[in-house]
DNA sequence: CAAAGTTCCTGCGAGC
DNA sequence: TGCTCGCAGGAACTTT
């Protein structure tokens, strides 16, 4: 659930707790996450200075003064919260955890004075060293296409990696590949905001010289004014929080199609129905009226 | 019950 | 014909 917006949020929230600061005590709940955490994973973060806490796609990297970089992931229940003297906060208000403390696995005391919380129920989240000089070949993150908020991401390169290709709009968009960071949620947006089927053949944004047309610059600039807007709002908070006390996003209220099955599309002057269809094992939502 | 992100596996069909 | 490749679909991990 965690996609772009929401683990730049968490990453702003977490930025005055961790960055330049020194990592006084780590404690490991448990031996693993979604993978067994690293050898020696305490020691090797114990004293250390966070230098500086970034984010690509969906994960989070901080920087560490020994030379090794802390890769991070939400998987689909992660959350982090940051807790002071007792009192607790939300990092940029996202995934307020539930407060039982059950699932927290990971707890990092800073010297900022405050306690970073790592929880994860269903834990698809992981947490890996990697050394800086070798981060080039991480697995995680040699597969990426571009930062869709980057410079590297327009309607140029966008329209050379749908050329050809056969599958759906919507399968390509979930494609971290083509574009990073985006998942089921931001993909049904934006292609609504584009005007765009998510069933279109991908290879219709793209000419045979694989380059962009009208539908390729709308659908690029509709996945960067989405991403842009969630930020904005702190993300989103996902329905299987909804039951949760805290502090939570704000961009849910602003979905146009996403879990909006069956309501009438907001497009001016568009009469359509939202409709929930499934792809590739994933529930898409869309207007078939306006979304061609 | 289904939902989420990622990775891996199988099987189909198109095209060479 | 037989091979490769792209793509679809499903399984797996886990919990509420």
């Amino acid at each position: 659930m965690p996609e772009l917006p929401e683990v730049e949020t968490v990453r702003r929230g977490l930025l005055p707790a961790m960055e330049d600061a020194r990592i006084l005590k780590v404690e490991a709940r448990r031996p693993d996450l979604r993978f067994p955490l690293p050898k020696d994973f305490v020691k090797r973060l114990t004293g250390k200075t966070v230098t500086s806490l970034g984010r690509r796609a969906k994960y989070l990297l901080a920087d560490l003064s020994s030379g090794e970089v802390l890769l991070m992931h939400l998987g689909m229940s992660g959350s982090f919260r940051v807790e002071n003297s007792g009192k607790s906060q939300t990092p940029g208000e996202f995934h307020y955890p539930r407060g039982d403390g059950k699932h927290d696995h990971v707890i990092f005391s800073m010297s900022s004075g405050y306690t970073v919380i790592f929880n994860d129920p269903r834990r698809f989240g992981f947490m890996k060293l990697i050394p800086r000089e070798r981060l080039e070949e991480e697995p995680h993150l040699k597969p990426l296409g571009p930062e869709p908020l980057g410079n590297r991401f327009d309607a140029e390169t966008f329209a050379q990696s749908l050329q050809g290709k056969k599958t759906s709009l919507k399968a390509a968009l979930s494609d971290q590949r083509i574009v990073a960071g985006l998942g089921n949620i931001y993909v049904c947006e934006a292609l609504h905001r584009a005007h765009l089927s998510p069933k279109r053949r991908a290879s219709t944004l793209a000419d045979r010289k694989g380059r962009p047309n009208e539908m390729t610059k709308a659908l690029a600039d509709a996945i960067r004014f989405v991403l842009n807007e969630a930020i904005k709002q702190g993300g989103s908070s996902l329905r299987d929080h909804r039951q949760t006390t805290g502090e939570l996003g704000y961009f849910q209220h602003h979905f146009r199609v996403y879990d909006r099955e069956g309501t009438a599309c907001s497009t001016p002057g568009c009469r359509g129905k939202i409709r929930r269809i499934v792809q590739t094992g994933r529930s898409t939502f869309y207007c078939p009226v306006c979304q061609r």
